[in-house]
DNA sequence: GTCTATAGATGGATAGAC
DNA sequence: GTCTATCCATCTATAGAC
C-alpha cells in the first residue's frame, strides 16, 4: 500500500494483460516478466512458481468481486440495473480480473473455476435480495453472464459490433418486463 | 462416410476431447495422436500443422451449426423453446464442438472467435424470425449464452450443481413471459 | 499412410552472484 | 530484491525409412 506500484502488483498487472491479450499460452513466466520490467528471476523470487502466480491473480479477483457486491447494493437505480449494466468490458480492475480468470479457469486447476463461480453466486445471491422469484432471478444473471461472455471473452457484442449505451438500455427494459 | 471412423475423424475427435478435458496447453500434438492411436508423423501427414487441425476442428463446428440451425427450425415447441432447452451441455456432437473451439477462441486466431461469432449470429437471425422484437430476442440468445458458457467451460450449473430439467422447465416460462 | 528419429525453440524452475 | 546462467522437460515440425 505504500510504495508507488509495487513488483508483485506489476507482475500480477502484466500477468493479467497478457492472459487477455494472448491466452494462456501467450502469459508465460518470460513475458510476464519481461513486460513487468524484471527477470524471471525477479518473477519467481515474488511468486514462486507459476501456480503462485495464478493464485494471486484469483485472490485479486475476489477481492475485487467482495467490492463490487458493496457498490451494486447501494447501486442508485438497484442491483438488476447495475449488474445488466456493468456486464459489458469497460476495462475495470474487475473486468480484467475476470477476464484473465477465465481463460486459466479451462487448464483443470478447479481451484480457479470455483473461484468464478463464487463471484456468480455472490451477484445471485444479491439479486436475489431484490428478484424473489428464482427462476427471474437466474434468468437475470444469466443474461449478465451471456453479456460477459461475449464481451470479454470472445471480444464479440451483440451483432457483431460494440455494444452501445442505446443496446443497454432496451436490455435492461426487456429485463424490467421480468421483474414488475 | 466409408471408413468405419477415419483417422481424419479420430484425430479431430481426440483434439476435440483433449481440449474439453485439459484446455488448450494439455491439447498437444502428442497427447492427439497418442489418444487417436497414431504416431505424431501419422498425424501430421493429415494435418500438416497445429493450425490446420484447429482449422479442421472449426470446419466442423461450421457444420454442425448448420445442421442445429435446420432442426431449431423445425422444433415442436419453436425456436425459443429449442434454444433454451439445449444450451445446457448434453455432450452431443455440437456441444463437443463449441466447447472445444471456445477454448481455442483465446489464443489470438480470429478465425476462431469469428466461427463462434457466426454461430451464435445464425441462432440470433432465426430467433429473430419468431420474435421480430430485436431487444427481446437479443436478451433469449443471452440467455442462452449464458447457459451455455456456465455449463460449458466452467462446468457449472445454476448454484453449483447440475441444471435440473424442473430448472430449465423453469427458466423456459421466464423466457416465455418475454415473448407473450 | 504410418512410423522413428531428431532438430531447434521454448517452457518452468533452480543456483548462486551481487 | 534482482540478476544471469543453466538444467531438463516438452513443444512443433522436418526427414527419411518402411
Amino acid at each position: 500500500m505504500s510504495k508507488p506500484a509495487g513488483t508483485r502488483e506489476r507482475l500480477l498487472d502484466a500477468y493479467e494483460e497478457l492472459l487477455i491479450e494472448h491466452g494462456e499460452r501467450g502469459a508465460t513466466l518470460d513475458a510476464v516478466a519481461h513486460r513487468a520490467d524484471v527477470s524471471k528471476g525477479g518473477l519467481l523470487y515474488h511468486f514462486g512458481s507459476k501456480d503462485a502466480l495464478t493464485q494471486g491473480l484469483v485472490e485479486r479477483l475476489q477481492r475485487l468481486t467482495d467490492h463490487d457486491v458493496e457498490t451494486m447494493r447501494q447501486a442508485p437505480g438497484g442491483p438488476v440495473d447495475y449488474l445488466i449494466r456493468t456486464s459489458i468490458n469497460t476495462n475495470s480492475p474487475l473486468d480484467g480480473a475476470i477476464t484473465a480468470v477465465a481463460r486459466l479457469a479451462q487448464t483443470s486447476a478447479p481451484r480457479v473455476s470455483e473461484a468464478l463461480a463464487e463471484m456468480r453466486q455472490k451477484w445471485l445471491d444479491l439479486i436475489l435480495e431484490t428478484v424473489p422469484d428464482a427462476a427471474t432471478a437466474r434468468a437475470i444473471v444469466l443474461i449478465s453472464d451471456g453479456l460477459y461472455y461475449n464481451s470479454a471473452l470472445l471480444g464479440v457484442g451483440f451483432d457483431s459490433g460494440e455494444v452501445t449505451q442505446a443496446d443497454l438500455d432496451d436490455l435492461v427494459r426487456v429485463v424490467r418486463r421480468l421483474t414488475d
